[in-house]
DNA sequence: CGGTATATGGTACGACTGTTTCAACAACGA
DNA sequence: TCGTTGTTGAAACAGTCGTACCATATACCG
């Protein structure tokens, strides 16, 4: 008895407040300012999520998870080289379309190193690429269970990202790819 | 005629709060509990910076002035060979002792990006090693004016610092980087 | 001493924060 | 229609923020 409830509501908000956080970031994020581009209250995000910071870790791992999405049907098929699955990654990761997950990333990371104890799973964000490295980048690796082949791939991918998106300066991160894959040609 | 100025307080809360920043982080800086752990108050501190703001460039400032020092001072000549330099490099920017700085880089990279307005040179934090790896690299880069390959030098280390301030991985952090280095001999 | 400049302390302002409280409204079953 | 449950608005609470204002203290010169 008594209304029903409505599930599709929190979800909704939820989709919305993950397009806000990737537009505005993480860090200044305030509830008043959030509801008002929402077209709700904070009244109603608190009702949903019960706090900020439970929002917060919802509106983080919805965007991993839209991020795991669209990676994993984006990736060619293992067919193809290391090298071009290499090349794929960059390309994927430094177009334009991903600079809001990619700030997104880095602001997560600078806020985990001052309150490490709010991202209690954050090493899963590095260890996480080694399964799928690990195969797509076969040829390259020193085996099954090497993860420090994937580990310099992922920091080279990680630290071009970093010097392109304070430089933005494409042509020359693109060529430290170009020389990085050159370096892995035997 | 009057009270003679004393330029020496200034930069001495200026040293004390850049000791500050470093051990706790620039995202939740408020000049209350900063002024309290300086034994000064938040009216001294904006009667000796003007703002929050430039105090917070000045602590800037200050902190990249005590890297750039520590660093110069640090590596070794110009005698060695590339691959010794930049196993210093990382030696020297992955010790426990460089964390203060390394958490305080990430923190204001996450942070011009969300507001790069604040930062009008931090493209000088990427292209200012360019000049000196360009030198201590000679031999792996292909000509004076190269960009690419310290580019792709720092990437490796900055993401490298990533991974490692990420996972605490130290072992395979430092795998990854003899890896880089095996890649780099020809 | 007075005059004058720098250096401080105290306090309050206005704006913001996350959260709570109270009340009302909406949609359903009986 | 009534009770029940989910939803929502308005307002207030207790706190923090950067900053400005006003008075006072301190140290120098004449």
């Amino acid at each position: 008895m008594g209304r029903p409830p409505d599930p599709d509501r929190r979800e909704a908000t939820l989709a919305r407040a993950t397009d806000y956080v990737l537009a505005h970031g993480l860090a200044g994020l305030s509830l008043r300012p959030l509801a008002a581009a929402l077209d709700t209250s904070p009244r109603m995000l608190l009702y949903d999520f019960g706090s900020k910071q439970e929002l917060v870790a919802a509106v983080l791992a919805e965007a991993r998870r839209r991020g795991a999405h669209r990676l994993t049907e984006q990736l060619p098929p293992t067919a193809v080289s290391a090298e071009e699955h290499l090349r794929a990654i960059w390309t994927w990761m430094s177009a334009p379309e991903r600079a809001p997950f990619v700030r997104l990333f880095f602001e997560v990371h600078a806020d985990g190193l001052a309150h490490p104890e709010n991202y209690p799973d954050r090493a899963e964000a590095i260890t996480g690429w080694f399964d799928t490295l690990g195969t797509t980048l076969r040829g390259i690796t020193a085996g099954p269970g090497d993860t420090v082949t994937p580990t310099l791939v992922m920091a080279v991918v990680r630290g071009l990202l970093f010097d392109l998106t304070t430089t933005g300066d494409r042509h020359r991160t693109d060529l430290a790819l170009d020389r990085f894959c050159a370096l892995l040609r035997p």
